[in-house]
DNA sequence: GTTGAGCGTT
């Protein structure tokens, strides 16, 4: 929604979007439209707004009339601090159709397909659309719920240490804590995995689709007294379609390598 | 009540 209440985004033919990011969660369009608007044409003032909880997600989109008020926007508004927050204001890279931005403005077809003949972008990395979006998480998740996601942020933090600071007050206590328990749990794991990669060795990986709990404690091969041959014709029925590997139905048989190693 | 890297809506 947008900041005048109509339904989605109003006219993003000739706008120049900016990001505000670091905003208090408490600040709201209403707050930065007056604050943008005195350096330009406002055409749009827009907060992602979480779909659950409905707060801010810290950042914000205003769309500027002109580049230039945009870019004055920029020179004025960057590093200043709003709501006791010290937020940062830049072209947007992104469009609201997933489309890229050029200087703050969507690229059009024709226009993209010539930028792409003149000058390759020396943007070095294509950042994936769904990687961000199911990284969208707020901290507020992070409380003890998705810990998976924080790898990757934190992986993609450290390389992003090209930006200038965001953050002068950032406590490496948070970081340092989370790191340890993550040591901790990675060491049990490895643990755990190289107990499992010796057993998939002897079996076959037809039981990969089987395990439908990752989680769930691995249960010993427990081996009937029954012939390994017997084993085997009743572990992979109709996994047939499953293993892709005909040469090894072929050239090997799983009953000799299930019995032994 | 908390949080803090990032790129968007009916």
């Amino acid at each position: 929604m947008s900041h005048f209440g109509r339904s989605g985004p109003p006219d993003i033919r000739d706008t120049f979007s900016l990001l505000v990011l670091n905003i208090s969660f408490r600040t709201t369009a209403d707050d930065l439209y007056p604050l943008f608007e005195r350096y330009g044409k406002v055409v749009d003032v827009f907060i992602p707004r979480d779909r659950r909880s409905g707060d801010s997600r810290g950042f914000a989109f205003v769309r500027y009339k002109y580049a230039d008020e945009a870019q004055k926007a920029i020179d004025r508004l960057d590093g200043r601090t709003v709501d006791g927050r010290n937020i940062m204001v830049q072209f947007a890279k992104y469009g609201p159709n997933a489309e890229p931005i050029r200087r703050g403005r969507v690229i059009e077809d024709a226009e993209k397909s010539r930028d792409r003949s003149r000058s390759r972008s020396p943007r070095p990395r294509h950042r994936d659309r769904d990687h961000r979006k199911r990284s969208r998480s707020r901290s507020r998740e992070r409380h003890g719920r998705d810990r998976d996601r924080d790898y990757r942020r934190r992986s993609k933090s450290r390389s992003r240490s090209r930006s200038r600071s965001r953050s002068p007050s950032s406590s490496p206590d948070h970081k340092s804590r989370r790191r340890a328990r993550d040591d901790g749990k990675r060491k049990s794991r490895s643990k755990s995995r190289s107990r499992s990669k010796s057993r998939s060795r002897s079996r076959s990986r037809s039981r990969s689709y089987h395990s439908a709990s990752p989680r769930k404690k691995s249960p010993p091969p427990k081996r009937s007294p029954t012939p390994e041959k017997h084993t085997n014709g009743k572990d992979l029925p109709p996994s047939r379609s499953v293993s892709p590997s005909p040469k090894r139905a072929g050239s090997r048989s799983p009953a000799s390598s299930d019995g032994k190693e």
